[in-house]
DNA sequence: TTTCTTTATCGTATAATTACGATGAGCGAT
DNA sequence: ATCGCTCATCGTAATTATACGATAAAGAAA
């Protein structure tokens, strides 16, 4: 219940709230296969080189680089190096916030549709 | 469990799953703070006019009528035309069912983390 | 040091998204 | 039929996303 209503004004997030913002940022971190395949690989096999996710993905390593550069950024993976290798695993802690996240959002919309919808049936 | 692992061919959805395809759909379709906004306004209102949501976004007509465009393609809010004005309203089943999508793959993430990150601390 | 392996980044091409003004289609009212 | 209102669609511009080959960086192995 943090920040309801308020307003941010980073330049381009512009006028919405910032939980808007952030749940819309989860959900374009979601928003190709690719990186819902990536977060099923890492959590089966934990800890995954990239080279491991590469032979998983029908993509050239450049771009599975960019995709867990996407999921870097939303935090929901974090990568160590390894000598030469990369490490990538699930950041447990903002998964499971981003899922919070979505979970309030969808009970919310929930919770009003059942409050409103008492007679909306054509 | 229905289509574990079944690959589907369509153009451009290529070599993905099924379930993989749907869930980055439904993500695409959250991945911008204004439809977040709308399906919250959709749920608070229940039913709405097209004029009504315009007024509460910062954005044109034209942009409005394309996010709501964007969430009727993945179905989760319809639009009725009455006389002159569009009403649009939340399509409960299909937000139900995103929603146990979402819940069904963050669930199996976290089961799996639980399961193989026993030792993994750093 | 040189070579090999691994991965991030660069450069680039193409496609998709976002945004908005302008236009058009459809309906109600005059 | 004409006008006004509402909204979808068109046309277009700018930005962002997606994809990949080529290259660079950096540790490992020789």
């Amino acid at each position: 219940m943090s920040d309801k209503g308020i307003m941010v004004a980073k330049s381009k997030t512009e006028k919405f709230t910032q939980e808007e913002s952030r749940l819309a940022d989860i959900a374009k971190a979601l928003s190709h296969p690719a990186r819902i395949k990536i977060l099923k690989i890492l959590a089966e096999m934990n800890v995954c080189m990239c080279g491991e996710i590469v032979e998983l993905l029908p993509l050239a390593q450049a771009t599975v680089s960019q995709h867990l550069k996407e999921l870097k950024r939303v935090r929901l993976i974090q990568g160590e190096i390894e000598g030469p290798k990369t490490c990538y695993c699930i950041n447990t802690d903002s998964i499971i916030e981003a899922y919070k996240q979505l979970q309030n959002y969808f009970e919310a919309i929930n919770k009003e549709c059942k409050r409103t919808c008492k007679t909306n049936k054509k």
